[in-house]
This record gives structure tokens, C-alpha cells and sequence, in this order.
DNA sequence: ATCTCTGGTGATCGCTCGATAAACTGAGCC
DNA sequence: GGCTCAGTTTATCGAGCGATCACCAGAGAT
């Protein structure tokens, strides 16, 4: 119809942001790019998605590597910066509660498209950073949880855990991490209460840490007595 | 040194193999490329694994995407080869022996850098295939599990277990997964001992179910109570 | 010995990728 | 107004990608 005459080239978006806005709308549509297509996707397809040409990334990012570098750093301290510390070593609250509301936030911050596909696709490279976080979450979550365990049992705080509670932690920390992988990743069809899910999940692993702490010295356990 | 005379050109090596043999290895080496470099890997790479020129590729399968799905099919098809059936429900065995030795056989299967890696990659695409395999893991074996342990616990049979069961049996087996993905994944040390954490992880879940079967007809439960 | 059939190669096409260099443009300052 | 400088575009390069086609070569049948 009025395609005819030239409106005032409805190109004319919004082009001109400040350079520091720029930047980081680079890495916050790069951290959307990078979820669905993986960190092969194009630096053209990037630049589609902010309205502005492929080289512009060059003025800000030395390369596509240094971006992708930003978007690990962004992805990785995000769940961060939920302060963690004082959620599981505030020895004032039962440590069920404390253990429940960690994971509900804890889960708040990484059950999501983005960060779950970043992080596999990231894990699936064996990057530095990749393994700095799994040491973390060994270190500041799973340590400080079998921590605070051992001394609400009335046990012995040891400065590092046994590698079998470790391993138990670990368990129990995967399979509520899973729950994520199914629900974003695979968008397979889950308990929708996640509330629950953790609920459930730390009464079977408080359950089982209580059974490791009663054979207490033994490095070897007998299963448990089924019924029938 | 002697280099002036081509004798018989070196590259005489193997060449000239039976189709099928040839079109397996395709198949072989582009699994073992997938799974190191994710399906961006090229085919140029792969011809190179084999020491045959690319287009040879083309003789075999119509396109990569092609080969890309037998790759697929080897893979996922792999782990079914167990025959898990037999060994779930032979109910002449107690249920914890089985269950033991299902999840040693199954992990076995798919605990090895080349599974899991293509597994994810091929997650991460969201293809019919993954949602096939999470499916029949949900039917095939957790649903079977439950139904066991319903056996076993002289509760009703019932056909589709309860989403709270089915939940609880998933949060188990992605913690048994998260295992396989810690050590060949993020390559992350891990209790070595495979069996241990299995029947460690088997115990607590056992327990979980008794203590979910014994509130039977409650969907809510309360948590349990923690010394001290 | 020659023919034939098939596994394999060499050359190349069209496309997309990350990256570079030069030209353009518009808001702020004099 | 005209200058300046930073944000942006246009044009393009070289490399690598999947894919195609004509050709080559060697084992087995005749």
C-alpha cells in the first residue's frame, strides 16, 4: 500500500546506545544465543537479535571467544549471589528448614532454560571454569551441609567430610539437580511443587546421613532390613 | 634420507574395506568424534580418523544428518541391550539384590565418556529420540521399580505409580546419572566405588519408600524429625 | 589378458563463519 | 555553522563447512 514512499527508513530502531549499554546487551543477548544453539552460534545471528550489524561486535569484543568468556562469567557467578553462607550456617533455625529454603532459592536461581543448557553446554567443553564451580559447590554447599549435619547429630565436626558422606551429599544434590535437566532440558513432565520435590529429597537424605552417623566408626555398612 | 624414491607410495595402508565394514566404522569413528567435539564436529575430521578422503562419506550416507541419526540409534539402543526385564522382576530374589544389580549392569552401560557425552548433546537438541529414551526410563524402569517395591512392601498394585513415587524414584536415579556425569563429564574425583555409592544411594531410597508407603494414603507427609 | 563393477580420490561449488578495514553518521562542543 | 569523535555500517577477506561430480584403481569373473 503506502510501501511507496520511504517513511523515514523505518530502519531508523534505536540505534546509538551508550557503549557500556551496548556491551552488555551484547552479552545478555549472547547468554539467549548461546542457550538454544549452543556456543556455535553465529555472530551474525547475534548481531539480528540486537537490531545492529555483525562487525559492531568487534568494537566491544576482541573476539567471539572473549564474549563467550563474559557470558561463562555472568552465567556462573549469577547463582552467587544468593549469599549462601548465612542461609546453611545460621545454627539459630532447625537445619531442615535452613536446608529446605537454601535449596528453594538455591533452585530459584539455576531451574531455568538459560542457565541449565549454558552450564551443560559449558560442562561439555571441560572448561577451568566448569570445574572451579563443581569444586565450589563441593566446598561452600555440600562440605558446609555434612558441616552443619554432623554437628545438629551431636558429632564430631571433622574438617573435611568422609568421602562415602560426601558421595551421599553429592547423590542427593544430583538427583535434585536433575529435576532441572528434566524439566528445562529435556522438558519431560515433572512434579510441578518443587517445594515438595526438595521437601521429599532431604527427608531421604536426612535419613540417610542419620543411618551413616549411627554406624558411626564403620567404613562399610550393612543395606537395611526390607520388608517381606 | 631415502625420501627421493617413492616407495610404493606409503599411503598403501588398509584401503578398500566391504561396504558394510565400512559403513560401521563411519558410524564408530563419527560416534568417538560426536561425542568429543558435539555434532558441529566435521566430516573432514571424521574421514581423517578413518584415513580416507571425505567425500567417501557421501557413498554411504545421503547426507551427515544421516549418519548423525545412526549414530543416534547405535547409542541409545546400546544400554537396552541388558535385558533389564529379567533382572527387575524376578521376584525369586529380593528386591534390593535386583535392584543392586540392575543399576551396576545399567551403569556399566552408560557410564563411559562416549555415552554420556552424545546422550547430553543430543539432550541439549531437545530431539524426539531423547524424549523417547526419557520415556522409557520412566516406563520401563522406575515404574517397574515402584511396582516392585509396591510388591515387595505387600501394598495394593496399582498401574501407574503416584507422581510423588515416581518422583521420588526419579530424584534417585538422576542422582545414581549425576554420578556418571561428575566423573566422565566434568571429569570431577568421585567415590571410586561404584557399587558402594549404588547400594549407599539404594538404601536411602528404600527407606524413603517405606516411610511414603507406611503414611499411605496421605499425599502431604510431614518431614521427618531430626535429633536434637 | 581383459572386462567390469565398486570402493575410493581429486577438484570444486556455494555457503557460512569469524574477523578486518574503511567509510559513514549523528550528537555534543566551540 | 562547522568540527570532532564515538557508535555504526558497508564491503570484503580467507578459511572451513557440507555436498557433488567426474574420474581412478584394483579384485574377481570370464
Amino acid at each position: 500500500m503506502n510501501r511507496k514512499t520511504p517513511v523515514k527508513r523505518a530502519r531508523a530502531k534505536q540505534k546509538r546506545l551508550s557503549a557500556d549499554d551496548r556491551r552488555s546487551e551484547f552479552v545478555t543477548k549472547a547468554t539467549e544465543l548461546f542457550a538454544e544453539e549452543g556456543f556455535g552460534g553465529g555472530t551474525r545471528a547475534l548481531a539480528r537479535k540486537l537490531g545492529v550489524t555483525q562487525p559492531l561486535l568487534y568494537r566491544y569484543f576482541p573476539s567471539k571467544d572473549d564474549l563467550i568468556k563474559e557470558v561463562y562469567r555472568k552465567v556462573y557467578l549469577e547463582p552467587l549471589e544468593i549469599g549462601w553462607e548465612k542461609l546453611l550456617s545460621d545454627r539459630s533455625r532447625p537445619i531442615r528448614v535452613r536446608l529446605q529454603e537454601f535449596y528453594e532459592v538455591y533452585t530459584d536461581a539455576i531451574f531455568n532454560r538459560r542457565w541449565l543448557r549454558i552450564y551443560l553446554y559449558s560442562g561439555l567443553k571441560g572448561l577451568d571454569i566448569n570445574r572451579w564451580y563443581v569444586g565450589m559447590v563441593k566446598d561452600k554447599i555440600l562440605t558446609r551441609i555434612l558441616r552443619e549435619c554432623r554437628h545438629d547429630a551431636g558429632l564430631a565436626t571433622q574438617s573435611r567430610p568422609s568421602a562415602a558422606e560426601l558421595e551421599l551429599a553429592w547423590v542427593f544434590h544430583g538427583g535434585i539437580f536433575y529435576y532441572g535437566v528434566r524439566k528445562y532440558i529435556y522438558e519431560a513432565p515433572v512434579l510441578d511443587d518443587k517445594a515438595q520435590m526438595i521437601s521429599d529429597a532431604l527427608d531421604i537424605f536426612l535419613a540417610g546421613f542419620e543411618r551413616m552417623a549411627e554406624s558411626a566408626t564403620d567404613r562399610r555398612r550393612a543395606p537395611i532390613k526390607i520388608a517381606g
